[in-house]
DNA sequence: ATTCATGCAAATGTTTTGCATGAGC
DNA sequence: GCTCATGCAAAACATTTGCATGAAT
């Protein structure tokens, strides 16, 4: 999602638009490759508009959360990442690499085995998470 | 897993066997059809043994992380979770109730088709998780 | 007796909140 | 001008750590 379609998205949803705002959207759009983790959001935030306030971006991203423009991931070392949603994507997972953090794809889901297994248990199934987790090429070969 | 093979376990690793080792054991033991939260744990761990400390909780988890011996799932409200990983048992996943916690195993895991879909892309595929999230049947009738 | 495990209290890190001020519409 | 968004500082949590004491072997 590109940072235009962003402020509008916001605006249509009577946000306002402010320097602070503008400068982590932007942020979140630029890295969208790879899942951000929120002290690099505000720092990144920071050097875009220098005033920008720890509290002002986690309100953002309650907001974007609210809106349901962003993925949230906890890692295993309990560190939060986002990640834009993009508006034209479907359903589909993410394989993150641990060293970086860059972000892809995976267009695969076995979400009808998933239903099937949970009726058969006896649990009705609204959500499911499947991330995987590895090396992209760049830091399998700097290793 | 059972609590005397934990604590066989425990001990043929040079850990001592303390009375608050012994009961935070036996709550995990005891609620192993769940995750539970490390508050609740503490909480029933405090209820056999009164002395057992948060400290003490946070260490022993630590300890058992350390010898593979449970698992640790954080939820979507940050709220890390935990359970003992049975010894017998060959890779799988969960299914979690979202309103009480209980747990049942999903025996199946699309470990191959991960791999290769990893590989197309360039990663090093060296963890997944997927976990899937419902209601069981008593919560579904509850509500 | 030795050493490890614990309790306590303080520190740390992350996220949230109340309130006064300032910016967007 | 009105209201929402922000900054700041404090609070709220969850988790970790240093150190002295006590318990397990």
């Amino acid at each position: 999602m590109k940072l235009d379609d962003l402020i509008e998205k916001l605006e249509s949803n009577n946000y306002r638009i402010t320097e602070q705002r503008k400068a982590i959207l932007k942020v979140l759009a630029e890295n969208n490759e790879s899942f951000i983790s929120v002290e690099s959001l505000i720092q990144k935030s920071k050097e875009l508009y220098q005033k920008t306030n720890i509290s002002t971006v986690y309100r953002n991203l309650e907001v974007l959360e609210g809106l349901g423009l962003i993925y949230k991931v906890i890692n295993e070392n309990s560190v939060t990442l986002y990640k834009l949603i993009c508006t034209d994507e479907h359903h589909h997972h993410h394989i993150i690499c641990k060293q970086c953090g860059k972000t892809d794809v995976i267009d695969f889901c076995p979400i009808n085995t998933l239903k099937q297994l949970s009726k058969d248990k006896n649990f009705n199934l609204t959500d499911h998470k499947l991330e995987l987790y590895g090396y992209c090429m760049k830091c399998q070969i700097k290793e």
